[in-house]
DNA sequence: CTGGGGATGGGGCCC
DNA sequence: CGGGCCCCATCCCCA
């Protein structure tokens, strides 16, 4: 059905509110040079806070990132000390100190043997990560894929390998929170809010993914009914309420029992008047 | 059980 | 690419 109706409002002056993922959007710091894919290793210490609302797992490489050749000082920031990040679209060696651009901090290196290190509270998760290994009898970093368990020696030679995968494969962004996918980081950001609901309620505090869907949830504190039917006096605060109603004024309801040709005004209806056992044999 | 209103979620499309 | 708007669908509740 074509959507020609869409009728042009004064738009909204309020922004909203992407707080939340700001602040997750902190912890991912590259994209495939190919498709725009995430592809950086994102170590996770704790399984059950989702560290980003879209699960890049399907596209980042597991990898063990190299120690730093000299003293880096260790972060305070717990934060910090679970994350280990390269941005290959800099050309960033591995060994050299890491910077979270959008924050303007250089993310720490770590020392799991250092004493006291803050480091060493997640070795755990490091092992985890690395199938248990211990880090200090290994004698040589590697780059491992995710997805085909192919090493490299550098990190740039993993990022190019992880670009073919890219290319072979349709990119999907997976959501944290349900594990929905997306072929767009645009449509997965869209869902991802009907997990944050950014927009709340002044007056009650409910909160709702989008802009609109709070608008019309106000209507139901002012009262506002800006929709009326033109068969009947009747109000409606809301379109698709309205679009229902007039269902009712209509001889010919759009859903029909395919057993009885008895018709409905809703969908709902008919899915109850089948489900009360109306059509046993469809 | 049925009809209908109220409220809300979510994907798609247009600007 | 994001915001705004649309429709459809669904759930809940009540008469």
């Amino acid at each position: 059905m074509p959507r020609s109706f869409l009728v042009k409002k004064p738009s909204s002056t309020r922004a909203p509110n992407y707080g939340q993922l700001e602040t997750r959007r902190q912890e991912i710091n590259g994209a495939c040079h190919s498709c725009g894919g995430l592809v950086f290793p994102i170590l996770i210490p704790n399984d059950s806070v989702p560290s980003t609302p879209w699960d890049s797992s399907s596209l980042i490489a597991r990898v063990s990132l190299p120690l730093p050749s000299d003293g880096d000082t260790p972060s305070t920031d717990p934060r910090n000390r679970e994350i280990s990040l390269v941005d290959t679209l800099t050309g960033q060696a591995p060994g050299t100190p890491l910077k979270d651009k959008r924050n303007n901090l250089n993310l720490p290196h770590r020392r799991p043997s250092d004493p006291g290190s803050p480091a060493e509270g997640d070795r755990g998760a490091r092992d985890k990560v690395q199938g248990g290994q211990d880090r200090a009898a290994e004698p040589l970093e590697r780059f491992e894929c995710f997805d085909c368990r192919k090493s490299y020696h550098t990190f740039s030679g993993l990022a190019k390998h992880r670009q073919l995968h890219c290319l072979q494969a349709r990119k999907y962004f997976n959501c944290k929170f349900c594990d929905k996918e997306y072929g767009s980081l645009g449509a997965l950001k869209m869902h991802i809010r009907t997990h944050t609901l950014p927009c709340v309620c002044k007056i009650c505090g409910k909160a709702f993914s989008r802009p609109w869907l709070l608008q019309g949830h106000i209507r139901t504190h002012t009262g506002e009914k800006p929709y009326s039917c033109s068969h009947c006096s009747r109000a409606f605060a809301d379109r698709s309420n309205l679009r229902a109603h007039l269902q009712t004024h209509s001889d010919v309801k759009k859903y029909h029992c395919r057993a009885c040709s008895k018709t409905f005004s809703r969908m709902s209806l008919l899915s109850r008047h089948e489900e009360v056992g109306c059509c046993p044999g469809s």
